[in-house]
DNA sequence: GCGGTTTGGTCAGCATGGTTGGCGTTTCTC
DNA sequence: GAGAAACGCCAACCATGCTGACCAAACCGC
């Protein structure tokens, strides 16, 4: 049989029956596939907005993360973005460069080391991110709203677990610059 | 001043004494701003492992995404397909036919409708889809393991929240056919 | 102050995976 | 039998990743 029929994914799962695995369910095998599916959408779903809004301004998601980015943290390197963002300095290079060119980022020379060219948004830009933003804050604030404050703390544990450790390492960088 | 104020995002969250409010602290902008983060970081750690061995195999992520609903849906048409993974006939093209050039994927025509090519996968799909999934299991096992079954289940909430109509419906339909 | 390292920019070339528009075949449906 | 639907394929274009190479400016250790 080439196919694999409907009931095999739920093949893998321990017996329901076995009582050790009673709080366990959750770790299933067909609730591991679900996720698949619910980051696909999801992400998806969360991505949306802002693309359309993009795409009118003939720009990509690539310029959307560098915006948000920057706008995360004021005055970042192009070291550090680079980091954050996982991609080559010449990936970056090409959507960072329109960016300046059009008066949405803004460079400045390091006070301590001069080879640094800090990076900030500039009017323009902060009003690009926050549209971006606002497009994003609807899909957001919706899945909030609906799924409640102790979802919401759950979906924030779990996305956390997904990351590596340089993302969790960044997201932690961030809260800790909120509360300060 | 060009740049935006490090405090500035929390100047638009809702005063925190405000005892109307209390119980909105989790939809504070700076909250949503940091899901905007634990998305970008969450779903890169996600997709990390698979897209390794997939370019190890010249492939990307786009023929994981063919394999992962072929394997969800065996027998989905490729026009169901083309609704879940929202692109267009050409760019499906593209992946889908080396997969059946390459003997991952099997094509049969419907027996009610003769113009349906029905997916399927074949051993050597489902060996591959396999392999990819539990690379991904790892990461999913981790996250789901350290964050407890409450917060898987909020987890979810919020994910669905974030999907657009077409994407609830899809897992919605999923989850009537584990049930079943 | 000199040499090596680090930060950043840039050029050329390539691959993947999206897009549009058009065209053709088979099959279904009225 | 006509029109619509499901699918395949061609050409062309674009966005965004990649490698490798090379360059300039600034920093740092000796």
């Amino acid at each position: 049989m080439l196919t694999k029929p409907p009931g095999m994914a739920a093949m893998s799962d321990p017996p329901r029956s076995a009582p050790a695995a009673r709080d366990l369910l959750f770790l299933r095998e067909s609730e591991l596939r679900l996720a698949q599916d619910l980051l696909f959408f999801g992400y998806r779903g969360f991505t949306t907005p802002p693309d359309r809004l993009l795409a009118e301004l003939g720009m990509g998601r690539a310029h959307h993360r560098v915006l948000h980015f920057v706008g995360r943290r004021p005055g970042i390197t192009v070291g550090d973005l680079l980091g954050i963002l996982g991609i080559t300095k010449q990936s970056l290079g090409r959507v960072l460069q329109p960016l300046i060119a059009q008066g949405y980022i803004h460079q400045q020379p390091g006070r301590l080391d001069k080879r640094q060219r800090l990076l900030f948004l500039t009017e323009k830009g902060a009003a690009l991110e926050r549209r971006l933003f606002e497009s994003q804050k609807e899909v957001l604030l919706r899945a909030y709203r609906e799924a409640g404050p102790t979802a919401v703390e759950g979906f924030r544990r779990v996305m956390r677990g997904l990351m590596d450790e340089a993302g969790r390492a960044e997201v932690e960088r961030m809260e800790r610059a909120l509360r300060s």
